[in-house]
DNA sequence: ACTTCAATAAACAAGTATGTTCACCGAATG
DNA sequence: CATTCGGTGAACATACTTGTTTATTGAAGT
């Protein structure tokens, strides 16, 4: 069994494939399993032999495409001492993945409390991001008073419908970045 | 002609009270017309005798619904010369127009990209909110050549989707407005 | 009393989706 | 060469939706 299984595991490729693309171009509370088995030329019935349901697709994509567009590392800015470098550097990162991946995250925050399968994935990322704006504030107001402030402006800064509203007033991220440091710089 | 016209509006606006409703509890996008017929006691058929079709109920509806939950007017605060009082005046009132009628905004802004009806009344909106931080901006920054940043951190600012957002982090009201005046003194 | 007509009740045609079943093909496998 | 089995093609039942048609009811209007 070599040649079989490879081609059964090449459907079960184009299968995610096709979800995927979907996922990014109606969104994946109109991805049904009709246009998925269509988008990848094969028939309905296969879409069901590899996959119990909807949400087992769903999940499968999810961590596929996370495979392909991981989010940025924080240890990539974890050497950097220096409170605002770091906070540029960690904006920097997010931002530069979200506008790559903008269209894919677009679609999963508008559709996400319609779909069932997405909540899971979308909690743990937003616990990425919180985690993440943690961090920045500890390193920027250790034990100040005003710490509050600035932990919730952060979170709310590195969010993605955060980001994508700021792109929509036609902020490039450089000045986004700036935009956020100011706001933090209020608050300290 | 008198009765029978008066049960005839009757009739008209309990289907418009139905679709409000439905609108609030399940979302625009999910509101179809088998639903408003059956949430207003009323036959499919009656229904759309009084609307031609899904697009006529929702501006109806719409309008309705912002006569019983009209915005704040910014002539409530037009006469606060003092930039920072103006702003917490404006920034009150519309925060606690967001508190009150929370649901349906939440319903309307995850469902307008797929809600053909309801994108011109929710790009007016948008540019009515617009417009108040673009006034607030000039009373706070005029010919500031920061100004385009306090006008970004306006609009971002006073854009519903903030509001949820603080509000999802347990900011109340007040707290929110703290550190929204916060984030302008950095910008500034 | 007689008519008008808003609303009912029920059916229709057409479209979409989900899941499931069946017979069959044909290439990889042993 | 015979078998396995992934995939095809087509059908079926079920459940939604939209929009339209027909016949009937019953209270308001004259």
């Amino acid at each position: 069994m070599r040649k079989r299984a490879l081609s059964q595991e090449e459907t079960r490729q184009r299968i995610i494939e096709a979800t995927m693309h979907l996922h990014e171009e109606v969104g994946p509370r109109a991805t049904t399993i009709s246009a998925i088995a269509e988008r990848a030329g094969v028939q309905r019935l296969t879409v069901y032999r590899h996959f119990p349901d909807e949400a087992a697709v769903f999940r499968a994509c999810t961590s596929h495409w996370l495979e392909l567009n991981p989010p940025p590392d924080p240890r990539s800015w974890e050497s950097v001492t220096d409170p605002w470098k770091r906070l540029r550097a960690a904006l920097s990162a997010l931002f530069d993945y979200y506008a790559a991946t903008r269209s894919m995250w677009a679609a999963s925050y508008r559709d996400v409390d319609a779909v069932e399968a997405l909540r899971e994935p979308m909690a743990e990322f937003a616990g990425f991001v919180t985690g993440i704006a943690d961090d920045l504030a500890r390193s920027l107001a250790p034990g100040k008073r005003k710490a509050a402030a600035v932990t919730v402006t952060l979170q709310h800064a590195l969010t993605f419908p955060t980001w994508m509203d700021l792109e929509a007033r036609s902020l490039r991220n450089p000045q986004k970045i700036e935009l956020v440091a100011s706001w933090l710089s209020g608050t300290i």
